[in-house]
DNA sequence: GGAGATTCCAGGGCATGGGC
DNA sequence: GCCCATGCCCTGGAATCTCC
């Protein structure tokens, strides 16, 4: 094709044409000077120019197919971006040669495409991340409280599947306006849902769940006018934004969906909804296409689905398009266990005007499923399975894996050590199937539990492959007061633009590791070297004698503050104010930390310093009388000990260091106590005769600084305590200096004591 | 086979302090 | 002065594994 005919065509792919509310065409003639900019003499290839100079402008540059795309093409359509970026703020800049799309945003590169599509796609690039997501929030919140206190309905999935039935009603054309009376609201939307499934049903008989769900919705009141007022009020303003044509609908619900799981109880927990950045992130770094048949085997709510069709209904050219017809009815797969999200998931592709996407309501790990997932010739699968052993996580992600014909990518979100804590069953994995990248995500991104980005390909064995690792440690979201994590900065955009591109190319970021799959199943946090200074040594010291002396450190610390900052001297002894104007900080310049040769010694394995004893397993409750013995549990606070009990039982032995199992507190117990053993939070005892109160005080320091990388999720065991190292100072040789350990204690124990006994 | 050790829990309770 | 979000500080029971 000539340059004329790629324009010709370009212009009606793009439906360059006047209108009412913009200039637009295409030509070889057409100024820029007639377009509206006086003077200006250049002629562009394609514009669509809006009345309303705050709407997205495109100007279209065509070469001729035979053209390979230079620098010169791209200068000339960037010249041209310029020209009408004094009207227009916002401008798409196509390039085109009839086989490839280049995409200028605001004048910045964004990406080649193989096709070129309407002008409506280029234009929608302008609403991705512009939602008024306050709004969005207030309106779920507004929902929230009103259908949980002025109707009395006490389940939250109860509250989000009557709001979403309502939608779904909304948007199938149920009336609902201000006035109606509960009776009348109540049957409008029930009749519309009924008759919006017929012809659905035929494809998913199980639709009928969300009418029953629906009819099932128990509230207390219904008389309140004003909250059902309200409440309809509510639901149109949410359709309204879901419909509108300037933001994504899709991320209008995203943000509903994730805004009202905010209010989940106790009783609600165990479902947990994939933050909308990650579903698109994961969308990306699996390259959907178009053509792609998506699985989502635990669904939830529906977000990867929902994602993936708005996604590949925008490359296909739209929703007006016969492919989005076959990408709703034929491409989008969810298996979801539980009835209720299982009826919220119908809704939410009932909002986004699909009732056609195949929703099964089944156990992921039932052979049923894989018989249903291996009948539907799946290519992609996206998914965040549940986390926890009990509803089988490893098991769902084994048997859609081996419900897959050969080199399919899935993804799954897991907890970054689940491979490595499961290793059976992460080798039978393994054994068949091919795990290529595991991407690490930011902390914050569930609460309570670390998670990665798991990506496999089915059907391909393992074998010694090497596997990509990365880290995400920023998503750009911040925390919101009462509106959890937001992008209120707009850096998401961005950061997932440098990702997808780093995972793509396996290289360009320095958190990059390659991991062998027979040493390694998650990415490895880099080790911090280990470093201890002076600081450390007089903060043991000094917890350690208020502990003794039964002193509240708090009550110690404000006293000090007290006096230093505000001149408070009425909790404060003379002599103290003279040591601390004398002496701001407890200098101890007798003996230099960094003095003598470090080295690296066992604590409790194989020719380790310390021998390491269990505790009994006992938990506090057990001990409700008062008395004498110390209960020593993993507390950080007050040398550990979570209260003095009276028992007859054999003590566990004094002289000793205990270590707690979560954040690695190491306090010495000098006499004889009651350890918490058995569980979670069981701590450890390291005995050894060359131990005293000195020398372990200096113990104490190092075993916490080496440890606190133990926490509530990767708790100290036994057997991890054994392979643990720590730094002593020693002679120069091998050997420990025990003596250097007592004389640094002792420097600081006695003006610790000083500091103590005046205050 | 049983006892003890370890792991698991998309965490939990509660004091605090800011906002209204 | 009350309410409730926030954030600090670490539960404890059951399932599962391991060892004798």
């Amino acid at each position: 094709m000539t340059e004329d005919e790629v324009r010709e065509i370009a212009g009606k792919i793009l439906g360059l044409e006047n209108t009412d509310t913009s200039i637009s065409g295409v030509g070889q003639i057409t100024s820029f000077n007639q377009l509206g900019f006086s003077g200006v003499k250049d002629r562009p290839d394609g514009w669509y120019l809006p009345n309303e100079v705050s709407f997205p402008a495109i100007i279209l540059e065509a070469k001729s197919e035979s053209t390979t795309i230079k620098k010169a093409h791209i200068d000339e359509l960037l010249k041209n971006l310029t020209i009408i970026e004094k009207k227009y703020k916002k401008h798409i800049g196509i390039l085109y040669n009839g086989f490839v799309v280049k995409i200028y945003k605001d004048g910045i590169f964004l990406r080649e495409e193989k096709e070129l599509k309407n002008k409506e796609y280029y234009l929608s690039l302008f609403s991705e991340n512009k939602i008024d997501t306050q709004k969005i929030y207030n309106i779920t919140a507004k929902i929230n409280n009103n259908l949980h206190f002025n109707f009395g309905i006490k389940n939250l999935y109860h509250r989000m599947i009557f709001t979403a039935c309502a939608l779904v009603a909304k948007r199938y054309g149920s009336v609902l306006i201000k006035g109606m009376n509960y009776t009348t609201f109540h049957t409008s939307i029930h009749t519309t849902l009924a008759k919006s499934f017929e012809e659905a049903r035929r494809q998913n008989v199980k639709l009928d769940i969300l009418l029953e769900a629906y009819s099932s919705i128990k509230m207390n009141i219904t008389e309140n006018q004003t909250a059902i007022d309200n409440f309809i009020e509510s639901v149109c303003e949410i359709s309204d934004n879901i419909n509108s044509d300037f933001w994504n609908g899709e991320d209008v619900m995203a943000i509903f969906f994730n805004e009202f799981n905010r209010y989940k109880g106790k009783s609600e927990s165990g479902q947990v909804f994939t933050p909308d950045h990650i579903t698109s992130l994961m969308y990306k770094i699996t390259e959907v296409n178009k053509d792609d048949l998506v699985l989502d085997a635990a669904c939830g709510s529906g977000a990867f689905l929902v994602k993936a069709m708005c996604n590949m209904i925008k490359e296909a050219g739209g929703n007006s398009t016969d492919k989005a017809k076959i990408i709703k009815k034929e491409q989008l797969f969810g298996i979801e266990l539980d009835k209720e999200i299982y009826a919220l998931a119908c809704a939410n592709m009932l909002i986004h005007k699909d009732g056609k996407t195949n929703l099964e309501q089944f156990d992921a790990r039932s052979y049923e499923a894989k018989k249903w997932i291996k009948s539907k010739k799946i290519t992609k699968v996206l998914m965040n399975p549940p986390f926890e052993n009990k509803y089988g996580c490893l098991d769902i992600v084994l048997n859609v894996l081996e419900s897959l014909e050969k080199d399919k990518t899935c993804a799954f979100i897991m907890p970054d050590n689940k491979l490595e804590t499961n290793i059976k069953k992460a080798k039978k994995i393994l054994n068949n199937h091919y795990l290529t990248k595991i991407i690490k995500l930011p902390n914050e991104i569930f609460s309570g539990v670390t998670s990665s980005i798991f990506i496999f390909k089915s059907g391909i064995p393992q074998d010694d492959k090497k596997i990509f690792a990365c880290a995400i440690l920023d998503d750009g979201l911040e925390t919101i007061k009462n509106q959890g994590r937001q992008d209120i900065k707009n850096k998401w955009e961005e950061i997932e633009r440098y990702w997808v591109d780093v995972i793509y190319r396996q290289s360009g970021d320095s958190s990059i590791q390659w991991l062998n799959p027979n040493e390694n199943l998650s990415y490895k946090a880099l080790e911090k070297p280990f470093e201890i200074s002076e600081h450390d040594f007089k903060k043991t010291v000094l917890n350690y004698i208020l502990f003794k002396s039964n002193i509240n450190p708090d009550e110690f610390k404000t006293r000090i503050i007290d006096f230093v900052l505000y001149n408070n001297r009425n909790n404060i002894n003379n002599e103290l104010i003279e040591i601390i104007k004398s002496k701001i900080s407890l200098d101890n310049d007798n003996l230099d930390i960094n003095a003598t040769e470090w080295k690296k010694f066992s604590i409790c394995g194989e020719n380790g310093i310390f021998k390491l004893m269990h505790p009994k397993p006992r938990k506090s409750t057990e001990y409700l009388e008062e008395g004498e013995i110390p209960f020593v549990a993993s507390g950080a606070f007050n040398n550990g000990i979570e209260k003095y009990v009276k028992t007859d039982e054999i003590l566990d032995k004094g002289k000793c260091i205990t270590v707690s199992a979560i954040g690695g507190f190491a306090f010495y117990q000098d006499k004889d106590f009651i350890g918490r053993g058995g569980a979670g939070s069981a701590i450890k005892i390291l005995y050894s005769d060359r131990l005293n109160e000195k020398n372990a005080l200096f113990i104490c320091t190092v075993l916490q600084k080496s440890l606190s990388k133990y926490n509530f999720t990767i708790m100290l065991s036994g057997d991890k305590l054994k392979k643990e190292y720590i730094y002593l100072p020693t002679l120069g040789n091998n050997e420990i200096d025990w003596e250097y350990m007592e004389k640094y204690i002792d420097s600081i124990y006695e003006l610790s004591n000083l500091w103590i006994q005046k205050a």
